[in-house]
DNA sequence: TGTACATCAGTGAACGCGCGTTCACTGATGTAC
DNA sequence: TGTACATCAGTGAACGCGCGTTCACTGATGTAC
């Protein structure tokens, strides 16, 4: 029992720094993260931080790990707010979320897809499980939807490039995806689609010449839909 | 004749000391840029540099602007390149430049576009006129496309969300672009569509489902230009 | 052509601040008998 | 229940390093008469 408390103290404080650290970087950037200065806001000197994390490095870890995860679980929670049969329902609305959790939370976006740390290496191990949560969720969602008939088949898509075509094949195998290359291929075209889209609103580039960049997005991915043959009955 | 010469020299550091720069971005990160560093390698004590420049902040304004230029020069020699009829040819010759000057020069497609770096305001009256010139260059194409039919109008934009209408009409006479706000609008969808492609290429998040990095991009801006019927009779 | 003067690049010391990490240690809490 | 011992969070000093900016200055170069 007392064992436990300690642990979970432990644990708390873990949990207390990293949330001080994301302060920190959404004040000065995901490069302005320091030791010193969590250890200053925590009012404890900084060797103490040593306890919790073996360097600072592994603390920028801890917290591309939860980015990753935090992105997931919110569009796992989404996705779970549609009946089996809403393909296009869950979709839009999965893709809207994805913009808001970014937009909510852009220094953790900065972290997992903007410009690396100088000086930190990811341990590719950890952070990849993790990096494949989102993308393999929107992958298993056009998938489903594919199989069920809901979606069209895009047809440019029996001429992908030999190379990639390969790669994805062999890939795909390897990680045992239950999905065909042509929707993993449309997966990451549709994926680096929203990501442009959110860069560039993240970054104040979208506003100036658009205006309403949140109908923009929204405006984009119906668009990409209705090409692909998913039409939500109604917009939220 | 002696003054002209001693401001030759002057600019002539002033140039040497943006390169140094942009090597240590390159070693560093955008956020790693230190007047310190930069003195150190000119073999140079570090108040020498406030000759040049009044400040970092002066210093990374210069390579902020210098950067769009140099991505617009490359574009507009791309652009040079092709006969006046050459819509199509115009237009893919000149998304692949932009690539590949996105990874021929990381740091500077970073400065430009990444993570803002920690303290740093850009002012905007001095970044925004060159932070214009990839952009206006890029509608100006699909502009002349569409007048001389050589494109598609494409169907989706007669029903452009009224928000985004009004603001890019408005914006458009304002800053007295000749090109209709469809157009405009076609400028931002697919400068999101090419920006997502070549961020999530360049932190490596393609090539892991892809392989082919460069075969991905290709074959994306051929399908959208297909899209838009602008078909190229060659390819590079 | 020669001399007095102005210009300006660069120095060196200093200010006041930041950082990650190691180390020997104190002192409180929890554990085992 | 009481005592000896182990665990572990946190301290404070130190190492060795970084940074931007100000300031009074030296000394070379160029200019004007």
């Amino acid at each position: 029992m007392a064992k436990i408390s300690r642990n979970n103290l432990h644990d708390d404080v873990r949990e207390r720094i990293k949330i001080i650290a994301r302060q920190q970087m959404a004040a000065a950037g995901t490069a302005g993260i320091s030791l010193r200065g969590i250890a200053r806001e925590l009012d404890v000197t900084a060797p103490a931080l040593y306890r919790y994390y073996g360097s600072i490095d592994d603390l920028i870890t801890a917290l591309i790990v939860d980015a990753y995860n935090a992105l997931a679980d919110t569009l796992d929670a989404e996705n779970a707010r549609y009946p089996a049969g809403a393909y296009a329902e869950r979709l839009f609305g999965v893709l809207m979320v994805y913009r808001a959790w970014a937009l909510a939370n852009p220094v953790d976006f900065q972290l997992i897809f903007g410009n690396p740390i100088p000086g930190y290496e990811a341990p590719r191990d950890v952070t990849i499980p993790a990096a494949r949560r989102p993308f393999e969720l929107i992958g298993m969602m056009l998938g489903e939807a594919l199989a069920a008939g809901a979606m069209d088949y895009p047809a440019v898509y029996d001429a992908l490039p030999d190379s990639i075509e390969s790669y994805i094949g062999a890939m795909s195998a390897q990680e045992g995806y239950a999905i065909p290359p042509q929707v993993i291929y449309l997966t990451v075209s549709g994926w680096s689609r929203i990501h442009g889209l959110i860069m560039l609103e993240l970054f104040t580039h979208t506003q100036p010449v658009i205006g309403d960049a949140e109908a923009f997005y929204r405006f984009e991915i119906v668009t990409f839909m209705e090409q692909l043959g998913l039409n939500p009955t109604a917009y939220p």
